[in-house]
DNA sequence: GCGCTATACTTGAGGGCACAACTATGGCAA
DNA sequence: TTGCCATAGTTGTGCCCTCAAGTATAGCGC
């Protein structure tokens, strides 16, 4: 039974890799900037994505495609944000449905502070372990998968 | 500003599609799993792992190492399993401390319905997306992961 | 045998997230 | 204009998980 053992297919093994590897990873990382800087890995995602928005600012619901959360997830997540006056509503002029999150410049130098250990960290992680090209390669395939809720629903809907 | 993007790093791509990835795939799929079967994404693992294990029953520890979760965690997990019947208790002879999870027939036959439907989505999400040697490759270099958190937590230590 | 530390597990408290239900606004069609 | 559906966001509820603290057993030096 040790020896002989039976054949997984492939994508059963990726998959495995990929949960415990994620569990694995962000239990760690989590910790480490949730210890440092007082962050979530998803308050960082949030302040980060700002960050690269057009004027610092986006609506929610764009926020919540981009990292993967749900609208109650990031109005919660926001919450947070805005107690803590890294982030601010802003309303939207032609629409009074959407308010914006806004990085305030606390914000930002919040997110310029943890950037340094949480990319340090991401760098331990995978530099040691993979070859220039190989990053590039695991890079291309992971970009390859569902990046949003929607993408993943289609796959596994035609049943019958 | 569309064109003209600053290059990141690769491993920081990598990191981000992976994070991505991982929330969708597994809300999607644990949704899934949580809709048809009543089950976690983690109940499975564990049902898996144990039908896997010698004599179908495991220390609560090792469990809670292959599945990544802490020792609380498992705690909580069986708990539910055991109150749905699919898992049981029971004492170790040569030490009082540890107490094992066994898998019961009702837990068995959980596990193989839920695996027909489980591993039809994981089929459609993983063989939809990648060719044979892709996949191969694929599952090579997330298993270089660190699978443990004691593997990532060393990874991150060495600071001044 | 007596402490000391390590290990296995449980429990209380709290946070993050999802789902469902709800409000409010926008847009379209008759 | 009125009705109807879609979209943006919030709130109540509950699950899952972690951390910290606590209990119980094991093993070891003395």
């Amino acid at each position: 039974m040790a020896t002989r053992t039976i054949k997984r297919p492939q994508q059963i093994d990726s998959w495995v890799s990929f949960l415990r590897a994620h569990a694995a990873i962000t239990r760690e990382l989590s910790a480490q900037l949730q210890r440092e800087h007082g962050l979530t890995l998803n308050d960082y995602e949030v302040l980060l994505h700002l960050s690269h928005a057009e004027g610092g600012r986006m609506r929610r619901v764009d926020l919540a495609q981009q990292v993967v959360l749900t609208a109650s997830g990031i109005t919660r997540l926001l919450e947070g944000l805005e107690r803590s006056g890294f982030v601010c509503k802003e309303t939207c002029a032609s629409d009074a449905r959407v308010s914006y999150a806004k990085l305030t410049g606390e914000g930002a130098a919040k997110l310029k502070v943890a950037a340094a250990t949480h990319l340090r960290g991401i760098d331990e992680l995978f530099l040691s372990r993979y070859s220039g090209s190989e990053l590039t390669t695991l890079a291309e395939l992971l970009a390859r998968l569902p990046l949003t809720g929607a993408d993943c629903k289609t796959s596994s809907e035609p049943c019958s």
